[in-house]
DNA sequence: GACAAAATGTGAAACGATAAACTGAACCGT
DNA sequence: ACGGTTCAGTTTATCGTTTCACATTTTGTC
């Protein structure tokens, strides 16, 4: 039986270099200490392999390194893709990820942040599903926070990543508008009751202005969630000549739903992303679809944290422009 | 300005009910304690909404309720996939997910597994993509490990979900022989130099067998990676008749590849995937390719750890069956 | 009713790191 | 030679919780 072999502590590097611990804490960030001392101590914690407890350090009320990520629905690709792209960007920084996902229920997405905030990140991002409801206020009064794609009933964030809706909802409802459809599905994220939902907002009043018939109809994440929803939608008698869903997983649901029935796209219906999965121009037909550099998104969610971690305080929100990638998925009414 | 409003503490139960704090931790877990006094302690923690501060828990040597999820490469989305389901997995036993992803570079998995164990994870599930070098050994002795999909040199693990590789690629091998291919192309995941990945071997020998010439070609993981190598291989005087993706990420780049090329799949070129990602049967064509239960390698991976944790001692180790999922990107040679 | 054994509770010491307050010295200009 | 700074440390308290060792009360048994 090999020695336990703890992990070495400062106290023991106290001990080797008969330093105080408090010295020793001094010296390894390179405070107060000479020049002499700090170098002594840096060898002897290399040699040793020492490296802080964070959950100690923690305790005392410093940082972590730990930024707790909270995501609306992992069964969502576009959520997928945001989380890898912003747990990669925190890496890079050298910060780790605490992720927590409410899997499309926004109703826990507050307390599982709470979870999150318990286990004393040094800040969070959230890129949630549902309307905020609850003390976000006052969560966000107390752990830096940075919103991506959604608000938090008027807590205050230190950052905010957010996509111009309205103009990418506007391009495919025009895109669709000059390829001859009228009646058009419009499939969206159907979590809590948020009657004023930006992007839905977005579609009744770019609809209105074309004069496009736009029936709004929730839909659960998922492929397994949009299918059924598509097959009945499909099965109407004066079915829609165009489906614009307001995810690409959604998307591809209706897509699969599509080849079940037998239907042709986009002949026989036009179908429409949202987020431009790098997939979504490998599937039958490639989706048209909406894109939003992902890596961009990350890129702000992160550098507002870090920035303000660092006490700078610069630029707080950063719109995400939208680009409308047309495939072969949208067609002409026929 | 509000109060800062600091979470409520152990200490605050303790002075609101007169009692001293060790009573309060002990009735708080309903140890020790008369059962008048639990009820009393219990109805004031609810009053003030108190939730244990894991981190304090943790620093005295219990539990955190967070487990860490090591995965090898979250740009390959069969490891999205996994991680998302094991996520959901141990949020449903209440446990957390704290995240970390080794981006596809097998020399820091460990390091980053180290910096996993120094946050206090209760357990440690590893879904590595590279051959483990270093001391897991150590690490695994003092933390409980559970690997999925990979070995971690000799370690004792409390649990290990294995992927029957061997007649995966077996029945990938006879499918492609049946239909007349004699030249094949292996995409295998370009990381470390472990001359004897599993995959790699049951390749070899089922290549053996069949008399098939099958080249490994090491390639990176992403989308992006193995389209520039597709493009490569198929534009050589003596292409192979099929390519045989140890992931769908990659097949998913050969696929763009082809469409570049002007290759038809399967006419000109058949093609297999490894992990039968859900989007696999929408792309175009449908790809061909390696079912793994992912839903089930997660339950056993999260079961084994929640089990272990809980003291008990059951079966270690699972093998999961694969399931060949032919498609239309596989036909015959031409 | 005596005495042991539970039951219930308390105080103090951890866990590992940090920060405020304190202690000597060396050093400064005048 | 005096008070004042700076330097390079040390002591001590603290974060919130658990646990060991001990103190007190209650209960049980003959």
């Amino acid at each position: 039986m090999a020695t336990p072999a703890k992990r070495p502590t400062i106290r023991q590097i106290a001990e080797e270099t008969g330093l105080s611990v408090t010295a020793v804490s001094y010296a390894l960030r390179g405070e107060r200490m000479s020049a002499a001392t700090i170098e002594r101590v840096q060898a002897k914690a290399d040699e040793l392999g020492y490296i802080a407890d964070p959950v100690a350090r923690a305790l005392r009320g410093g940082r972590t390194g730990t930024v707790g990520l909270l995501v609306g629905s992992l069964a969502d690709f576009w959520h997928q893709t945001l989380a890898h792209a912003i747990q990669r960007e925190l890496r890079s920084h050298g910060l780790h990820t605490l992720l927590a996902d409410a899997d499309g229920n926004p109703a826990e997405e507050l307390a599982l942040a709470q979870r999150l905030a318990a286990q004393r990140v040094d800040g969070l991002i959230v890129a949630p599903v549902g309307p905020a409801g609850g003390s976000w206020v006052e969560l966000a009064a107390h752990l830096p926070t940075v919103t991506v794609a959604g608000q938090l009933a008027g807590a205050e964030v230190v950052g905010e990543v957010a996509f111009d809706q309205t103009t990418g909802v506007g391009e495919v409802l025009r895109h669709l508008h000059a390829l001859g459809h009228e009646r058009i599905a419009v499939l969206s994220w159907a979590v809590g009751a948020s009657p004023d939902r930006p992007s839905e907002r977005a579609v009744r009043e770019q609809a209105a202005i074309l004069g496009l018939q736009c029936e709004i109809v929730p839909c659960a994440y998922s492929l397994d969630g949009s299918r059924p929803l598509a097959l009945e939608v499909l099965a109407r008698e004066d079915r829609p000549t165009a489906i614009f869903c307001l995810s690409d997983s959604m998307a591809y649901g209706v897509l699969h739903g599509c080849r079940e029935l037998g239907l042709r796209v986009p002949e026989d219906i036009s179908l429409v992303g949202f987020d431009d999965h790098p997939l979504s121009r490998l599937v039958d037909p490639p989706l048209t679809s909406v894109n939003w550099s992902v890596d961009r998104a990350a890129r702000s969610a992160v550098g507002f944290l870090v920035d303000h971690l660092a006490g700078e305080v610069n630029e707080r929100r950063i719109v995400i422009a939208p680009t409308l990638a047309v495939r072969a998925s949208s067609g002409p009414v026929t």
